[in-house]
DNA sequence: GTATAATCGGAAGCATGCTTCCGCTTGCAA
DNA sequence: TTGCAAGCGGAAGCATGCTTCCGATTATAC
């Protein structure tokens, strides 16, 4: 894919390889998975042969694209977990998730399809469903959250959101943030009605996916 | 398109046509707008030749299957608004509504992307639009769900359901009935926070989409 | 049973978009 | 300054999947 000999790479090369990562990122924030190679080439200002020199397929992009979404995501979970009160580390991740698949569109679909992740995004991942699992049953501790939800219910919950306001044009963060409030006073204790089958957490919702694939 | 004159047609052609929108409604439903014309004819048990004699082009197709689940979508509504209790009505209705959404992915993109609609589904779909807005309207005089949200946030919400469920194999329908659950909650007047913006109508959602694509 | 026009199947034709290739250019070391 | 390997652009090559076309087939009228 991408194992080039650190050592003795042109100045240039460097610098077109950043170019380009940044076109892609800003392109399948745009267009989705749909987004286009060409289109990648033209903003990064190089030819289609620098892209896919790069990265050998569309695939290889993607995935360094995603890496990298990944760790900003991980960055805010964490930081939200420093907050004191867990019912507000909670509602301020939970608000900001579906702004953020909503951004990269690419990230969405991805998990949505759940093609196979890069490995190099694997541990990444991992972090990242440790500490969204820490966010959840934190606020359920405190009792902001009722507690016949799993971490995986909650992440789905708030990824259907991305995608319902997928098309909103400008009304879209205003219809985010409304729907994120109705979704967050369903999952308060009170008045809350009684749920089929059992909380869902990431090693069940990673085993359904990939029963689903083969 | 497809104005054949009625008059004249062999037996064997009308019989081979509806094979194909059963086939067609079939694939479209498991893969969504990516199920391909060949798999659509080779279920048919026709040539590739006679799907794309009876519908020009693959974009008329879907428009046929679409407009198909559409009168059924409403048959549904219709039948949901004879029910005495306006609550129910709202929650017989609205529960059925992301399994259908699931059961007919390409509905379901198709909504999202809002690809322009067979002018032959415009008026069912405007009775759908009537027949949603009836039922919500009537759940909110009854006091069964919250004044501050409009028929169309409703049904987004739902739609989204969809989404998030979609991948997930056999433990789906738990899911979407989990979720549903989850929302028709965060719906009810009791300990509703304040939502920002205002409730959204059909009216309103499909100015958005226009605006978006041109 | 025969004539004939409607219909059929599926191969060939296109369109789109990813990937490879190659002759030219350029950064860099000597 | 020069030599040359690394890097470049973009045209050509492929792959995929929709659409068209035409010789073979079949329903229907007489």
């Amino acid at each position: 894919m991408t194992v080039l000999p650190e050592r003795q790479q042109r100045a240039d090369a460097r610098r077109n390889r950043e170019l380009v990562l940044a076109a892609a990122e800003e392109v399948f924030a745009e267009s989705g998975l749909k987004g286009q190679i060409e289109e990648v080439a033209r903003r990064a200002g190089v030819g289609v042969g620098t892209v896919c020199r790069n990265f050998a397929t569309k695939q290889a992009l993607v995935e360094a694209v995603l890496t990298s979404m990944y760790e900003n995501l991980l960055g805010q979970a964490l930081e939200a977990l420093d907050h004191p009160d867990p019912g507000q580390a909670f509602e301020r991740f939970f608000v900001a998730l579906p702004e953020f698949h909503a951004r990269h569109r690419a990230l969405g679909e991805q998990m949505a399809n759940e093609l196979e992740l890069p490995s190099s995004a694997q541990p990444l991942r991992e972090e990242l469903t440790r500490a969204l699992t820490e966010l959840v049953t934190r606020a359920q501790a405190s009792g902001a959250v009722r507690a016949d939800i799993g971490p995986a219910d909650v992440s789905l919950l708030f990824a259907g959101i991305a995608h319902a306001t997928a098309l909103a044009g400008e009304l879209q963060p205003v219809l985010r943030e409304r729907y994120v409030r109705i979704i967050l006073d369903g999952m308060r204790p009170h008045e809350a009605s009684t749920l089929p089958g059992r909380p869902l957490d990431f090693a069940q919702l990673r085993r359904m996916k990939q029963r689903r694939t083969k």
